[in-house]
RNA sequence: CGCGGGGUGGAGCAGUUGGCAGCUCGUUGGGCUCAUAACCCAAAGGUCGCAAGUUCGAGUCUUGCCCCCGCAA
């Protein structure tokens, strides 16, 4: 099948690269223009262009799609068969829908219409969700609405990341879309409308990353770290320093005080401790921080201006002290 | 030329007005203990990111370069 593919993030890439492994005809790659970014604001490529650029693909980056006639026109002439849409960041236009005569085929990282948009892993696992998947299907003008082709369904692991699941899906997604790929050329891919119940995963914004210590559980906090690892990193505040939580653990007050027996005699004490205060603080035991319900252990931390550490590593160069309370600012 | 922080034994850090390079941990050897992520004793391990400069003397001051991190995007 001739193919336009379009895709930006390393997700992305997944597929593109099945599908040339595949031996499909990829006509043209279209990813999102080229933006300073990062430290020094240095141009970065992003990982779907230099795939094609490594594989010699054609490579065309609009500026803007919507009102782009000569983009349109030049995707019209490439008389593309289908054009497949993985993470591509920007919304399509109706008249570049029509092209291909087998329409757009699109990669989602969620079982929809659960978390339509733009963040359904992060949003999965910050929910603490045991089940989420990737989905094909038709694309149309809304967001993520189009009729379903096929859904793979994927078990979360309790202390899985963000970063982990994503690439987990990133591989499945790319099969997905080579058996959705095989069934619209057979003629036998289903087609089935969403139904009305969805829920929306929108961008994740970075006030969400502050860790709230005086509302959330202790599982909801460590949903949040893996949930926002290794993108932004759940925060809070210790003596005025930024901290991030990278990987934590969750323990109900009651596990604690087995581990810890000098805690048991004053079990009714630590439930009322404040949240975020540091409860135990040993370089080889660890460091705990009282939640809503719960208790946090943290794994693996990163300090101001430090990069990410194991909490022993840590804990030997940061004289953390019982009772310090991390908050927010 | 976006803004800022930082590179010091294996790890994480401290190092004051330039004046013998330290702390916690780990490692190795020994001791104690029913036992331990416990405790006690001893030892090994550093061209202080790289290069040049100022100085009697630079981890510390000046300049250039490399690498890492945070914010912002």
């Amino acid at each position: 099948m001739k193919i336009v593919f379009m895709g930006t993030p390393d997700f992305a890439k997944e597929s593109l690269e099945a599908l040339v492994n595949a031996g499909h005809e990829i006509i043209a790659v279209v990813t999102n223009a080229d933006k300073p970014q990062g430290r020094g604001m240095k141009v970065a490529l992003s990982p779907v262009k230099q795939y094609a650029i490594e594989h010699g693909l054609k490579l065309l980056q609009p500026e803007k799609i919507k009102g782009n006639d000569d983009f349109i026109r030049t995707i019209k002439d490439l008389m593309p068969d289908v054009i497949c849409v993985v993470a591509y960041g920007k919304i399509l236009p109706k008249n570049l829908l029509e092209i291909p005569k087998f329409g757009c085929v699109n990669v989602h990282g969620s079982l929809l219409p659960k978390y339509r948009g733009a963040a359904p892993i992060q949003w999965a696992v910050i929910n603490g969700d045991s089940i989420t998947g990737v989905t094909t299907m038709y694309m149309d003008i809304g967001m993520d609405t189009g009729d379903i082709i096929l859904k793979e369904e994927v078990k979360i692991g309790e202390s899985e990341t963000t970063g982990e699941l994503w690439l987990r899906l990133s591989k499945i997604g790319a099969n997905l879309l080579l058996k959705t790929l095989k069934l619209i050329e057979e003629g036998r891919a289903p087609r089935e409308k969403q139904g009305e119940n969805f829920t929306i995963a929108p961008m994740l914004d970075k006030n969400i990353a502050q860790i709230d210590w005086e509302n959330k559980t202790a599982r909801e906090i460590k949903n949040l770290v893996r949930g926002l690892n290794p993108i932004m990193g759940a925060y809070s505040f210790l003596n005025g320093k930024k901290i991030k939580f990278w990987k934590v653990d969750d323990l109900k007050e009651n596990t604690f005080m087995e581990m810890f027996e000098e805690f048991a005699e004053h079990a009714e004490r630590v439930k009322n401790i404040q949240p975020g205060t540091i409860i135990y603080v040993d370089d080889k035991k660890g460091l705990y921080i009282k939640a809503n319900q719960g208790i946090i252990s943290v794994i693996e931390i990163q300090g101001e201006n430090s990069k990410k550490m194991p909490i022993g590593d840590f804990l030997r160069g940061n004289r953390l002290h019982v009772a310090d309370g991390f908050c927010k600012m």
